[in-house]
DNA sequence: GTCCTACTTCAAGTCGGCTTGAGGTCAAGT
DNA sequence: ACTTGACCTCAAGCCGACTTGAAGTAGGAC
C-alpha cells in the first residue's frame, strides 16, 4: 500500500474523479483522508487504488452502500467473507448474461435479419 | 415473434415488471402496445422478450436512452450497426473487469491477508 | 343499476448519486 | 498588503428511473 501523501488536486488529476465526488465519498465513508493540513485533505496514494476498486464495483452494479459494506475505507475486504462470496456469485450471473449479450450485439451488428428476436442466437440472451 | 395479445396484467404477472414501469417504458418509447381496448393497453406476447432484453441491457449498465437507440420498440436492432458493435466492445471491457473482480472477490473471501490491496491477485482488477 | 376490479391519466414525490453555488480559509507570489 | 488559486463547508439543486396518489373509466357479476 502506497503511503505517499498527496493532495486532493493530485488525486483528481491521477484518478479523473472530481473533487466533489471525493468529498462525497469521504462523507459516505468509502474513502478516508489520512489527515488535514489546515482545512485541506491529505490522502495517501493508496486512495487511487481504492477509487479504481470503487469504479469497478460501480460498473458491476453495486451501490455505494454495498461497496461500503464490502470494503472498509482502507481498501481491505470487510470481515464478511460470506457476503463477498455471494457477490462473486451475483457477478457470475451478470457476467454470463453480459457475455451472451455481447455476442449477440456483434451478431446483431452483422446480421441483416429484420426479425432479430426470432433468431436463436439472440434468444439465448433472454433465457427464452 | 409471438403475436398473441395479452393485457397489461398478464405482462406484469409474466415479466415481473410493475405496470407503472410498463407505462413509463411505453411513454419513453422502449416498448409499444399494439392497440387500445377502450383505455386499456393491449400488448403482444413479444413484449415479454423486449422486457427481458431491456433488463439485460440495464444490467449491462446501459441507460434507457441508449437502449432506445440500440433497439426499436419492436425489439429489432436499430439500423445503427456501428453503434451495436461499439457497445459490444464496451461490454467486452466491462466483462473483463467483472471477471477479474469476481475472481478477486472469491480470493478475498478465502484469503485472510489483511493487506488485500497488496495482493497481486487483487491488483490485477484495478489495472495497476 | 350498482359494485367490483382492472385498468386509465397526470402531477408530484422518492431515491441514489452526485454537482453546483455562495461564501469562507489559507499559503504563496508580487 | 493584496491578489490569486486551490482548497474548504453547507445547503440546495439536478438527473435518471421509477413510484405513488388522486381522480376517473370501462366491462362484467350479481
Amino acid at each position: 500500500m502506497d503511503k505517499t501523501e498527496i493532495g486532493i488536486g493530485e488525486v483528481v488529476r491521477r484518478s479523473g474523479v472530481p473533487a466533489s465526488t471525493l468529498r462525497y465519498y469521504e462523507e459516505r465513508g468509502l474513502i478516508a483522508s489520512v489527515r488535514r493540513q489546515g482545512l485541506t485533505r491529505v490522502f495517501t496514494a493508496a486512495v487511487l487504488e481504492q477509487l479504481a476498486l470503487i469504479a469497478v464495483c460501480r460498473t458491476a452494479g453495486f451501490s455505494l452502500d454495498e461497496i461500503t459494506l464490502m470494503f472498509s475505507p482502507d481498501g481491505s475486504p470487510s470481515p464478511n467473507r460470506a457476503m463477498l462470496a455471494a457477490k462473486a456469485d451475483e457477478l457470475d450471473v451478470t457476467i454470463q448474461k453480459l457475455a451472451l449479450m455481447r455476442d449477440d450485439l456483434r451478431h446483431a451488428a452483422a446480421c441483416p435479419a429484420p426479425t432479430h428476436l426470432e433468431c436463436p442466437t439472440f434468444r439465448r440472451v433472454l433465457g427464452l
